[in-house]
DNA sequence: TTTTCCTTACTTAACGGTAAGTAAAATTAT
DNA sequence: ATAATTTTACTTACCGTTAAGTAAGGAAAA
């Protein structure tokens, strides 16, 4: 008896393939040969391949707001902005498939984005929403688009992810320039989140 | 006779359905249907869906990183990186279809792009490395990665012209909720422009 | 003996790409 | 100037492959 179940096995292999390649470039037969079994047994767990990406892509989303909601409860709006930024940070270190899929669905206008993924983004934008109005209550933070904040943290963290084999390439342009060092990640997360603060305090 | 060549016209139509729905789901017969030609006609100006989609977006690179090239040339850091942003800005206005494009390539590590492409991509990134490195012998800027300052500038400005359905939806979400107005993309650019300046300087 | 979980073998449909042929325009030869 | 030839820009009809999804059946466990 392994601990996960075969079913769990399956949304694991196509997380990792919805991430690699892309809903469309990811196929069924693919997933069900990671699994060690064969392509109808994933539709025996499965209704069809939609049903497998929401299964996939839920908990993520749901994981993701429950964390962010239980981080920048309390505490003065820099502090819980920071705390935002830092969370959405961690959970794509923690999460490493979630950049990918999350940028595809930026990227396509989340058109196949199920709604109850949908549901869970407008949470975490709520709790956004939330700190940025106390902040201005307050006067410490300039009047700003909860959207435009929200574009500001989540794509420039998730392309850091993506674009690491076009960064790659763009270096090997530049053979006889001075390419500054690539940051790690985390330093990324404190830089972003040092810069969104500044210039968005009054 | 038109203006346009029958060619430039199969580009114009496979620029605007890759950017909709993507490398993958745009068919060469639905591009020669909206050509009013058949699908071989389309193989004859073209050796394969690849090289159309190479027609495509060539251009668009070569001419983004000529215009911020061309604006970006002289003046003080400050100056030169505010015309950066507001280069960008107005080429993804005077582009509409870019910026779903350019998503889907960040997303997926751009394991499709053209070199051609990331050429130009790469003159794009000189260019603000340079402007970035005189801000910093002058001791107007902080020290910062080249390479986060352009996910700065470039993700959250394309995500906020490939999310407006997503937007749409969340704000459904939220149907009591006071939901802040959404700017218009022109105001976007102007703010996203200051806060980075702001969170850059020293 | 029924339910669970899977396999083998299959259907269907779509899509990238090609072979072969053709009408009209352009080029060359007479 | 005109007839012959070639090139351009397509069309119709087709091939090969791939991938989603299904029908039917079988072994093992409950």
């Amino acid at each position: 008896m392994s601990k996960k179940s075969k079913k769990e096995l399956i949304v694991e292999k196509a997380k990792d393939s919805f991430s690699r390649y892309g809903y469309e470039l990811t196929t069924v037969e693919a997933i069900a040969r990671e699994c060690n079994i064969t392509k109808p047994a994933v539709y025996y767990h499965f209704k069809d391949k939609a049903a497998l990406y929401k299964a996939v892509v839920c908990p993520e989303f749901t994981a993701l707001a429950e964390k962010i909601e239980e981080h920048t409860k309390k505490g003065i709006p820099t502090q819980r902005l920071e705390n935002y930024i830092q969370t959405f940070g961690a959970f794509l270190v923690q999460n490493p498939t979630f950049s990918a899929i999350f940028a595809r669905e930026i990227a396509n206008g989340s058109s196949t984005l199920p709604d109850d993924c949908t549901e869970q983004l407008a949470r975490t934008i709520r709790q956004l929403i939330s700190i940025l109005h106390t902040g201005e209550k307050e006067k410490v933070f300039q009047v700003e688009s909860p959207f435009l904040i929200q574009m500001m943290i989540v794509t420039p963290l998730i392309s850091c992810q993506t674009t690491k084999p076009l960064r790659e390439k763009i270096a090997k342009f530049a053979h006889n320039e001075i390419i500054p060092l690539e940051p790690h990640f985390e330093n990324i997360v404190d830089s972003l989140s040092q810069k969104i603060i500044k210039g968005l305090l009054c």
